[in-house]
DNA sequence: TGCGTATTTCGCCAAATGCCGAAACACACT
DNA sequence: AGTGTGTTTCGGCATTTGGCGAAATACGCA
């Protein structure tokens, strides 16, 4: 269930969170851990479409799953993904943003 | 030229650069600014297709374009993206990356 | 004005993506 | 074993994306 022979490929990780739902669900997860229900809450659309978002970040490196008892716990495997998006937000407001530490 | 009434939409960065040639471009920018037939030589594809990813990365808001006399120079908008590249790029590695400033 | 170079837009096609419901799986609990 | 809950996989469909060559546009310069 954790990645074993997982190289991160930049580009895919881009194109995993290049859409809105998973975002999302990267910015939650950056909050602590969370199962499938409660993203499928989140966002909003069916389980399989939830399900299927998790799989392209998981498999993008982005986000690690592990079981427990019943469920299928979500975190995020690269924190420097919610700085970097912290970033953006702020530079949708028009501001400048200085972090200290921005990876992994 | 510029971006006039620009919003930062963060997914659409994250899209933008969710591709092998956009995000190597993106990373040849962050060098200093380039023009079209630089970067078509760069990634090695037909013009149509290099101007229509820049078209993506300028509507994005990623890079900015302006005319320098008879071609079109590109640059890097948002630092940040650099920063961040260079994260996965050492996550990609395995290694561990402390960066002072993140953003912008 | 007319020519040449640099870049963008257009029309088209093939491939990839996003979404859903149904079915399949996995596991805890009785 | 059987039931219920949580999650993933499958089949199919509509939409988007990526690519190219050809045509259109923009601009500098003679």
């Amino acid at each position: 269930m954790s990645p074993k022979g997982l190289r991160i490929d930049p580009a895919r990780v881009f194109r995993a969170l290049g859409h809105q739902a998973r975002l999302q669900i990267a910015q939650a997860l950056s909050g602590g851990e969370l199962c499938v229900s409660d993203l499928r809450e989140l966002v909003g659309s069916s389980w399989s479409t939830v399900s299927e978002h998790l799989s392209v970040l998981r498999e993008a490196g982005v986000v690690t799953s592990t079981k427990q008892g019943n469920r299928v716990a979500y975190r995020l495997a690269l924190p420097c993904v919610a700085t970097f998006t912290n970033c953006l937000l702020a530079a949708a407001k028009g501001k400048q943003v200085e972090v200290r530490t921005c990876c992994n």
